[in-house]
DNA sequence: AGCGCAGTCTAACAAATGTTAATGCCCGTC
DNA sequence: GACGGGCATTAACATTTGTTAGACTGCGCT
């Protein structure tokens, strides 16, 4: 069942039959989530971190004027809130972007594995600095690239990281975002999205319709985005 | 020496003098760097981390078409490239905003850490989820915020967190940044950017000249930030 | 004192992005 | 099969942001 994670944390380094009992160990229970509901409250403070088994989540922020801005994507094998286990207090909530299966794991037991299995907590620290990674992409995507290319760079992130977990089908993958929600994501009105999704589609490198994502051709998608998976240190190295 | 890494990692918990003596022990020799230097080039892999001891440094991308980004800010006892530890491949380059003193501890030390000190391992992890929660509101700051109040909010951020190293002096700092620097933090053109400092003048809330800034009204500054530290975990708690 | 450079600031115009509103389409419900 | 709601799409117009160009300012250097 924990099959998502193995394949996220076994992507960066190889992860031992030991390693895999005492994360199985520090689970507790499952739950669903359906669309829309909040997996991880702003200002909570969890005992416990969630780990996606399927679906697909985001973590986002609210203004005062009402405006949300997603931060993050998280797909199957992501910790959504490792963070929370030292961070103690959320500063961001986390909802269920199509309906979620998760499984949640102790902090107590977090804690034991930084006790007492080095290499193990070494990688679960390196999932959390992937994300943050990720984020600097998104700073970069967000700050200096078109809108046609910070979406192009997104595509390609989404499926890199859904391929790993084998989530993708093909060139196509499964992306339940409506046009609105995606605009949250990249810091657009909807209407503004609907153009630069337009605009990917004009240029004949994806094609986009009934929540599936197909990339026509990766190559042209890829220069687009000047997209370089560096840093998703997909590597299997010695951590 | 190493007061503004004890002085920002004993923010969140206490941080024993063991402990301490662990951090110096790991750290190796000291470097100057004059502004505009690299300290860490991108795509190098490091096998040390570096840390400010004084001065600004920021870490930043480059894109084909000569676009800059800066991702992050770094403050005297910032570990610039902590993650690069187990990262391994630098997706980005650190430069020097100001003159930068820093000190150099080797990875093969830092590993010793995390098999033989848990507690202070979780500090230094929770020191890079530190720094993905800036990353996180820097998104929500580009994507959904005005640019006034995101400019707001960085200098609420930069205060509070140069006052945790006590680098403030009163209500004032010194921010080194041209505006051309800024407009790659912001992801704005310049003439936008120095625009968007009028503003903040206008408002009466910042004074800014000679690379000193003055938080006149910092009630209405954070207003206009809609700034809530919680981001930075600065409660002092058992982590 | 004069020069030159780097940085700040303004103006005028161009392009990107947001807002408001309307249309059409798909799909589930009654 | 009609109805209604959510979503995608488009249009027209407003606002924000970028571009290009130039003036101005402070400061180190000769």
């Amino acid at each position: 069942m924990l099959e998502p994670l193995y394949l996220n944390l076994g992507q960066h380094d190889a992860l031992s039959d030991a390693e895999k009992a005492l994360l199985a160990g520090a689970m507790t229970f499952e739950r669903h989530f359906a669309i829309g509901q909040d997996i991880v409250a702003s200002g909570s403070r969890p005992t416990y971190s969630t780990l996606i088994l399927d679906g697909l989540a985001a973590r986002y922020k609210v203004l005062e004027n009402g405006g949300r801005q997603f931060t993050s994507l998280q797909v199957p094998g992501d910790f959504v809130d490792l963070h929370a286990f030292l961070l103690k207090t959320m500063d961001h909530g986390i909802v269920a972007l199509s309906p979620c299966h998760v499984i949640f794991s102790d902090h107590s037991r977090l804690r034991a594995i930084t006790e007492e299995a080095p290499h193990l907590t070494r990688l679960l620290w390196l999932d959390t600095l992937v994300d943050g990674a990720i984020h600097r992409e998104w700073i970069v995507a967000m700050g200096r690239r078109s809108k046609t290319s910070h979406l192009a760079h997104l595509v390609c992130e989404l499926f890199v990281r859904l391929q790993v977990v084998k989530r993708t089908n093909g060139m196509s993958f499964h992306l339940p975002l409506s046009q609105a929600e995606m605009a949250d994501v990249l810091g657009l009105s909807v209407v503004h999205m609907n153009r630069v999704i337009g605009a990917l589609r004009k240029f004949g490198v994806v094609s986009w319709a009934n929540h599936t994502v197909t990339i026509l051709d990766w190559h042209r998608l890829q220069e687009i985005a000047e997209f370089d998976p560096t840093y998703l240190s997909m590597m299997r190295e010695p951590r």
